[in-house]
DNA sequence: GGGTGCGTTTTTGTATACAATGGGGAGGGT
DNA sequence: ACCCTCCCCATTGTATACAAAAACGCACCC
């Protein structure tokens, strides 16, 4: 693997985990040093996230972790809403010609049915980025396909802004399903309306999330206070 | 200016004008000795088209112009047309919330209606130039405003594929300003509806001129027999 | 005669040295 | 005392030298 791809991921894991906050000043020689690459590898790390949007260069001698605020999360959803419900058109629509992928969503929808997302968060999160995977692959677009990987890159660190509460994610769950099941019997405009009011829940779900955690009278109220049925 | 800017800007006007052509292998050593700088900024210039999606790693030692057809250019038009609908539904509801955006529009619609795009086409590009400017400014979405800067950028090279007729010159005037009339008027619906209606017609247009080029019975059909009023 | 393996050569990837620019601090002047 | 200016230093931008890797060709062996 080349240094510049290792300086990439490393860069590109501690911003979405948070371990570079936003405002985080890189410097060029501090970074390199740090990660144990010359400045000219890491410096073609860091303008793939600048053109990512990760990064921003706040004076031509300063560049910084991009800031994300609730107003940024909104935009960042009225774009994601535009390709992911266009998205599910035209996949939809390929199932249609293609009965092929009918078979794959088929598939992902049983397996949003049998996800336990609040018992395993991170074997959902997998079923997740297959189904986007499986999303990418019924496009046969490659732009709108780059412009998803986008938003999914910045959308990753929104995620990790606001933990997702069990309700939501079994929500989540159910709400991914009927798209995926959509998308398996060619119905575009379901598929679409589906994704609109899944992409509505998530945001409104991280919002209040986002107030909760900036005003914090109790520690994360309904984690404690609703009665997750544990096991079952 | 940095000299990586420099080779970038050489690099896409060359590649936007069809003088770098789609496949044409772009050698670090070549490339850098044409351009008169060194390899290092040569390679973020081309990092940078890399990100563009105007240049791709055909192999792990080769990097050639981006190759687009006729399928390209129609999933270019689906990623446009979800970006543009939504980004003209979006400054619709911003221009109901702060008037003084509608002044804007008001305004580009006067000048749409005044252009003569078959007489100055350059003046008519740089009206759209400002309509886009305009909408972008409006949207206060830096997500989308890059999402769609993105597709502006494969666009160029797509009109001089498809050299556009007179005829759907002055057609596209009167659709955008129907779409600015739109805007102006804080009409999300009609402004997605005509945006739609104007994106079918643009990508009908540079198909046909695509088809007509790729079998050139007669050099350029239309622009030779439909007798256009010219000054008037 | 064909295939395989090694050597050469060209290309990219990385490191480092050098140049230039901008900012910050200190000192002096008003 | 405050501000302005100038100089030094830190940081980025560029060039070049070096290393590594892959493709090509040639020769030798089967």
């Amino acid at each position: 693997m080349r240094a510049s791809d290792r300086a990439y991921q490393a860069l590109l894991d501690e911003i979405q985990s948070g371990v570079l906050a936003p405002g985080a000043v890189l410097g060029e020689v501090e970074q390199s040093a740090r990660l144990g690459v010359s400045r000219t590898p890491l410096r073609e790390a860091i303008g793939r996230l600048v053109a990512d949007g990760l990064v921003v260069q706040a004076s031509p001698r300063m560049t910084v972790v991009t800031h994300i605020d609730a107003d940024d999360i909104r935009a960042l959803f009225a774009l994601r809403r535009a390709l992911e419900e266009s998205a599910a058109r035209l996949a939809a629509a390929r199932v249609r010609q293609a009965a092929a992928d009918a078979a794959v969503f088929a598939a992902l929808s049983a397996r949003f049915a049998d996800a336990r997302p609040e018992r395993e968060p991170d074997a959902y999160y997998a079923v997740i980025a297959d189904f986007d995977a499986a999303l990418d692959a019924a496009l046969h677009n490659d732009y709108l396909a780059a412009a998803l990987r986008t938003v999914r890159t910045h959308l990753v660190r929104v995620r990790r802004l606001a933990r997702d509460n069990p309700q939501r994610l079994a929500a989540s769950a159910a709400e991914h399903r009927l798209i995926a099941d959509a998308l398996a019997a060619g119905d575009g405009d379901l598929a679409a309306s589906a994704t609109h009011v899944h992409l509505h829940n998530a945001l409104t779900s991280i919002l209040a999330s986002l107030a909760d955690a900036e005003s914090p009278r109790a520690p994360s109220p309904e984690a404690a206070s609703v009665p997750h049925r544990g096991a079952a």
